[in-house]
RNA sequence: GGGACUGUAGGGUAGCUUGGUCAUCCUUUGGGCUUUGGGAGCCUGAGACUCCGGUUCAAAUCCGGGCAGUCCCA
């Protein structure tokens, strides 16, 4: 799975019915049932952290040109991506429309409307909705695809910078908690000038690690400081009576989530499920002869009933095949607990349990305790596939001491860390010379020589192949 | 941005060089029998030459273009 990760990761996707890919258009692919329901269980949880301080909206799909042409810096950061309608039935346009590749340029306008005083900030909103980005280079579905199906992006804005920092250190707590619970590892750090958002002061990003190495950039954070509020023309009459700019930030994170989710955590037999993202978090496999056949599905039911009762998601898997089947099928689906249930456990009053992370079969009794101790498998299960996780991310970041150690490092699957004085054109040389990507800076250092340069290096810094 | 390659049932493939029989095999799938504690077996059905145009008595096969996909280089 290693040594070939693109093509196990293309063929999960279809084999365990996550998506379509043939849909078609290049780059756009359709999200099937069971795919469906990850992707709702994860939004689920960050619209959960989001939900406590942030309200949700939704904006239109089409930007009219000239709002998107405002900010000069941003638009050039996408203009080769930009879809655009340009007729209306069989008229042209008088103004032609671009499908959002982002909302800056959607959503500013209206927070100049609604933004008159100091009362009404700070603001912070934030949808879920699909963006599209016209991609000439080779699509991978989840990873880079021409229609973003879930972009959740927040945007707030405030009186002063101070709040605006404080709102970047929020988004990357609030973040950390959505991954953490996903079971994602991820490595933080801020972006080089050359890489942040177009029009953006700086950008915060979080990277997870790939199987084979590469990085996956799975959210961003940015501080938009007053450039689109300038743009915009986003005011706000202060307690003192004078007009100022708002401070901004937004931050995102998309489809690629469940793409890091499905490979960080998946292995040779499919995907493993972390519990709280699992369509099922329980799948019941009835062992089925045909004597007593009747009895044993009547306590599949049972617990089935059971453990809804105490909030999981079970299903029974009833289908005429072979067991050995529907152990391979859930394998391969990522169920987090199969358990087992024949005319055997039933005379024993016991059901076997399985966990995906591990091959163990564990007998627990059908008992009063039954549900609390599936609960007590399946924290253990998201635990285990976590630490598993971050176990795997630690092992894959080094440290190179010269340029030339960076590629031996990089194509052994590891991010590399190294010393860097900051310099814009070193941070060009290095990308050069190596072939990879500078994903940013992590901490300031006061000792230690530039990799490259061989001055006094400013900061810790992270180079690995990009997707 | 430049280049190379590919397109045959739902998926994976053989056939294409040298045009000519009912288009091969695996998987999938409908029905039936049998079976069920880790991917069962048998019987019987279903399912494809990417699209448009050209060459030819005849095109999956040769030529041109569209669409889609894969890979390499900047």
């Amino acid at each position: 799975m290693v040594e070939n990760f693109d093509e196990w990761f293309h063929d999960i996707l279809e084999q365990a019915d996550i998506t379509d890919s043939r849909y078609p258009i290049k780059g756009m692919a359709v999200w099937r049932p069971y795919g469906f329901q990850i992707r709702k269980h994860s939004m689920n949880i960050i619209k959960n952290l989001l939900d406590k301080d942030h309200d949700e909206v939704l904006f239109p799909m089409l930007v009219p040109e000239s709002e998107l042409a405002k900010e000069g810096i941003h638009v050039k950061g996408f203009e080769d991506e930009v879809y655009w309608v340009t007729r209306g039935g069989q008229r042209e346009l008088n103004e032609q429309l671009a499908l959002r590749p982002t909302s800056e340029t959607a959503i500013y306008p209206m927070y100049s409307l609604w933004i008159r005083t100091h009362i009404d900030l700070p603001i912070k909103m934030y949808q879920i909705v699909n963006t599209f980005r016209y991609e000439t280079k080779h699509t991978r579905p989840l990873i880079r695809v021409r229609e973003i199906t879930t972009f959740k992006e927040a945007h707030t804005a405030h009186a002063t910078k101070e709040e605006s920092d404080e709102q970047i250190q929020d988004f990357i707590e609030m973040y950390k908690e959505f991954f953490d619970d996903l079971g994602i590892p991820y490595l933080i750090s801020k972006r080089p000038e050359w890489d942040k958002f177009p029009g953006s002061d700086y950008t915060m990003a979080f990277d997870a690690i790939m199987p084979n190495g590469k990085t996956l950039q799975i959210g961003t954070i940015h501080n938009l400081g007053q450039t689109f509020a300038k743009t915009f023309e986003i005011t706000f009459e202060d307690k003192d009576g004078e007009h100022k700019y708002v401070y901004q930030t937004c931050a995102g994170v998309s489809d690629r989530v469940i793409a890091s989710l499905i490979g960080i955590h998946g292995d040779d037999k499919g995907l493993r499920l972390p519990p709280k993202v699992s369509p099922n978090q329980v799948t019941i496999i009835p062992i089925l002869f045909k004597k007593g056949k009747e009895e044993v599905l009547a306590k599949c039911a049972e617990i089935k009933e059971t453990l809804e009762a105490n909030g999981l998601r079970v299903n029974i898997d009833d289908r005429d095949i072979r067991p050995g089947k529907k152990f391979n099928d859930w394998e391969l689906k990522g169920t987090p607990i199969k358990l087992e249930l024949g005319p055997r456990d039933l005379e024993n009053n016991i059901t076997i349990a399985m966990r995906r992370d591990e091959e163990e079969k564990i007998e627990i009794p059908l008992d009063d305790n039954l549900s609390d101790a599936i609960i007590d498998l399946l924290d253990k299960s998201g635990e285990s596939l976590s630490a598993q996780a971050w176990d795997f991310l630690e092992e894959h970041v080094k440290f190179a001491d010269t340029l030339e150690e960076i590629p031996e490092l990089v194509e052994s699957g590891n991010v590399v860390k190294f010393y860097w004085c900051g310099d814009e054109e070193v941070g060009h040389e290095i990308e050069e010379k190596t072939g990879y990507d500078v994903l940013g800076i992590q901490e300031e250092v006061s000792e230690g020589k530039c990799i490259a340069s061989g001055k006094d290096a400013k900061y810790v810094a992270l180079i690995a192949k990009t997707y």
